[in-house]
DNA sequence: AGAATAAATGCAATCGATTACGAAGGGTTT
DNA sequence: AAACCCTTCGTAATCGATTGCATTTATTCT
């Protein structure tokens, strides 16, 4: 009790019993008789016992705590996923210790070697922006601890993965461009070390060739943040006449955003002289701007909750079997006003 | 290393040497022989050695943990605390739990008792809507563990907080408004039972009295969310035509953007029909509205640095004193469209 | 009654790291 | 040579909970 927390040693104390009748009376242990019970756990409850989970960890080489290893917790994609996770672990009785890397490597790293010393039962992973090396992901696994990736997943390491159909969205995104007769169609691209920025562009790449429609060089450039979808858009405006686009298919919402500021500031109007279309559909944001911005909706909650839901999967196993599933879910094309022309 | 992880034992084993030998030597401690020293650290490298900060824990009754529980991390607000705090941390080498209450109270409630298991060193906390019995929240502090509140605070319970002044950014806000000519000022207020949702509303109540213009019951109406703020917004345009307000103050800026959205759909202009000004000023929301929205801006990332380095002043006492700190910070008037009329 | 069985509880080791205390070995002093 | 010291390392207890095994006591059987 020194410490203000109540142990199994002050109940023992206390009833004049052995830590060990204390420990199985409060779990129900059918060799412990009724009355001592009884005891026992009216004591618990008077003191408001609450088991050291740190103790627990130990004894069985278990924490029942998950981490998580985020870019920004700031952006809504990642806190629906946070979310999505929170919701099932509350539910299975796990913890979760959040890290952000702040799309820096060496803080990735740091957080790893943090984790793996606070010996989470699994990790829920996606990488930053200049994660390059992978040493430091494959160190958990080779640790036995599982490890999945979701959205920013890395091809390098073979493990669990929840992704979104990445190019399949693209497709989706610029064929929509088309369908409502753009056909200069330009491309803010995300990083291209991040296979989601990969997968979007070649998406958006095959939409175009299947349609027979030209790609340009200049009409491809990577921006994946407000200031640089505003300085992109401002290029692509100045572009002479006949060579400027007439729709953005951007990687981001945030990035769409910009763009939208710097045509507006151009004059020109959305959808009738630029159409506009996101990636990720931050409810938050794409639905609520001057004109509503259509996108493709990832569910990041529905991603999270795949997430630990492979990672439960895995540890119910009886040992590492080497055997991987990698989800991909479907992303979902909602039009808004960023997209609707007239004639439609 | 059966588990996978190397332990203290695992090096002693293998250097023929004692554990007690190793675990001092990896803290480089004067008793030990440089060529001992030098051939643990080699092998410990190797073999990539992490001390199970489980076993230190419960060796020095300290985590190294600290518990967050948030009303929602969706919240630009809240992310941004959450960010504040990890960034402090981070540096301080302290890990986070995050639990999510969801704005209720039996979830806050698991959520302490969780925390608490788990031996966290301190709590951060910003309680839900729905919290009215603090039980849970003085038992934190009858255990002797340190407790700060941050935002939505908590009076009934004497321990640190950090705040923004509410007061003084309501009276701000509705002062502005009246300065650019409004007259009619309305204000859509929150949760009753949250001091931060009294404080504002105290702001705007008073700056209308010292500026002798009416309060009047029908333009004060409960609203914290999109769909509220949109119900609310188009309740104020159908009051008759002399007693509709020419002005809406917000308790948050979300309300705000459901009252926007009603007032555009109603065909009125903003700011010319009706200015309206938000509280928080989500850097993610409202500098991208249709127009600008106005809003009292929260430094979040601040609030969580504060908060923490109040924990951390704590704990660096000798022993709990029971004196404690509100921190109170201040608030900026962000001025954008919303609220600019052409004349000025 | 003596033996066998069942019921209830305690002992001690364990998880991994730490640390007070003690001990061995080499060297120095008087 | 006896007494002492310093360097270096090991022993054992500790943190709190758990659990295989042993022990005690009560009960039942033959």
């Amino acid at each position: 009790m020194k410490s203000g927390q109540v142990t199994i040693k002050d109940l023992a104390r206390e009833l004049n019993i052995s830590a060990a009748t204390v420990s199985r009376a409060l779990k129900d242990h059918p060799d412990i008789s009724k009355s001592t019970k009884k005891a026992v756990i009216s004591l618990a409850e008077k003191l408001n016992y609450q088991p050291n989970s740190v103790a627990q960890s130990l004894r069985h080489s278990k924490t029942n705590t998950i981490g998580i290893i985020v870019p920004e917790i700031i952006h809504y994609f990642f806190s629906s996923v946070i979310s999505g996770i929170e919701d099932v672990a509350y539910t299975e009785g796990y913890n979760v210790m959040i890290c952000q890397s702040n799309e820096k490597i060496e803080r990735e790293i740091a957080n790893t070697k943090a984790l793996l010393s606070n010996r989470v039962d699994g990790f829920l992973v996606s990488i930053s922006k200049s994660t390059q090396n992978f040493d430091h992901l494959q160190n958990i696994l080779n640790r036995n601890v599982p490890l999945v990736f979701f959205d920013r997943i890395c091809t390098n390491i073979n493990t669990h993965s929840v992704s979104v159909e990445d190019y399949e969205g693209a497709y989706k995104a610029t064929s929509h461009l088309i369908e409502i007769g753009c056909k200069k169609i330009a491309h803010l691209s995300g990083p291209q070390n991040l296979l989601i920025s990969y997968n979007r562009q070649k998406g958006y790449h095959d939409a175009l060739i299947q349609n027979n429609l030209p790609i340009q060089d200049d009409w491809i450039l990577v921006a994946d943040s407000l200031e640089q979808g505003f300085k992109s858009a401002k290029k692509l405006v100045n572009l002479p006449k006949a060579e400027r686009p007439d729709a953005i298919f951007a990687v981001n919402d945030i990035t769409a955003v910009g763009a939208m500021k710097a045509l507006k500031e151009c004059g020109l109007k959305i959808p009738e002289d630029i159409a506009i279309i996101g990636f990720s559909d931050d409810q938050k944001l794409a639905p609520l701007l001057e004109p509503p911005l259509s996108s493709v909706a990832q569910p990041g909650f529905e991603i999270g909750q795949e997430a630990i839901k492979l990672f439960l999967k895995e540890i119910s196993k009886p040992e590492r079997d080497g055997v991987f599933e990698k989800k991909v879910l479907k992303t979902e094309l909602i039009i808004r006003e960023s997209t609707r022309k007239n004639k439609d």
